[in-house]
DNA sequence: ACAGCAGTTGACGTTTACGTAAAGGTAAGG
DNA sequence: CCTTACCTTTACGTAAACGTCAACTGCTGT
């Protein structure tokens, strides 16, 4: 049973284990221990357990998404890291805001391609249902 | 010397080599073969040596956009063969269009996932620009 | 005290998508 | 005829992203 602290804690502090988070976002507790052998996700350790936060779930949703879009773990790891990076010296900030014309570019390309597929698509079932409604006739 | 045929014949005759082709698309020409042993193109052979048309450029173009969208080339074999899958018997079409209805699916979640990401990213920038602006002050 | 389960650390296996080296065929130019 | 450039097959290598044991550890209920 669990104890009722989980109810009654403020939200803040409700913490996750491997299996709960793995379970959750739909992936194996393998692939949650790869992505911190990669550092893209650093749960807490109590002892050898890891103690997963609010935090490290919102990093593992930005990982599925990046995978969804088809990028590699280690660029997935270089946007995660921009998202977190000092932004304190005038510098850091101009190549962070450098970085983001940069990731923007390339999601602005996917985004025609993935255009261009759909309309592609659209094309192709409009001739198949032309096909199928002169089968009909 | 090139043969004055290349310029006067028509231009459905249109060939090119795999270097040709390779060069084109910026791929290497073990890129071409490798989607070649897929099954992804297959190119005409004149005794050994490989003759690629329009088709096979086309084909090239669907391949290396639908990895720019992060598709694996089994996924991408997939789609190309239901672009020409033959499309003659009532099933056979209503079965192209599910496959149809299936991939759009697959697309819209993709775009929903980038436009995500685009929009995080600006409102990033925005809090970049904001930082940048209140060290100018 | 002890079984049982969840979690942990290696370490090797697998699939995908090519890279790369070896060894040779072929057509054109000198 | 011989080199050179381009093409061919065969085959082993590799990096990424996990899967899959194996062998422990550490609580938890009985």
């Amino acid at each position: 049973m669990p104890s009722p602290d989980v109810l009654t804690a403020p939200p803040e502090s409700r913490t996750w284990t491997i299996a709960q988070v793995a379970e959750e976002f739909g992936v194996t507790h393998r692939t949650v221990r790869h992505y911190e052998d990669l550092g893209l996700v650093t749960p807490e350790r109590r002892g050898t357990q890891r103690i997963y936060h609010r935090r490290d779930r919102t990093r593992l949703a930005l990982i599925l998404r990046g995978k969804r879009l088809g990028f590699p773990l280690e660029e997935i790891r270089t946007i995660i890291d921009l998202y977190d990076a000092p932004r304190g010296r005038r510098s850091q900030l101009e190549y962070v805001l450098d970085q983001i014309d940069a990731r923007r570019a390339d999601l602005e390309q996917r985004r025609r391609d993935l255009d261009e597929a759909l309309s592609e698509l659209t094309t192709f079932e409009q001739r198949c249902r032309a096909d199928l409604a002169s089968l009909t006739t």
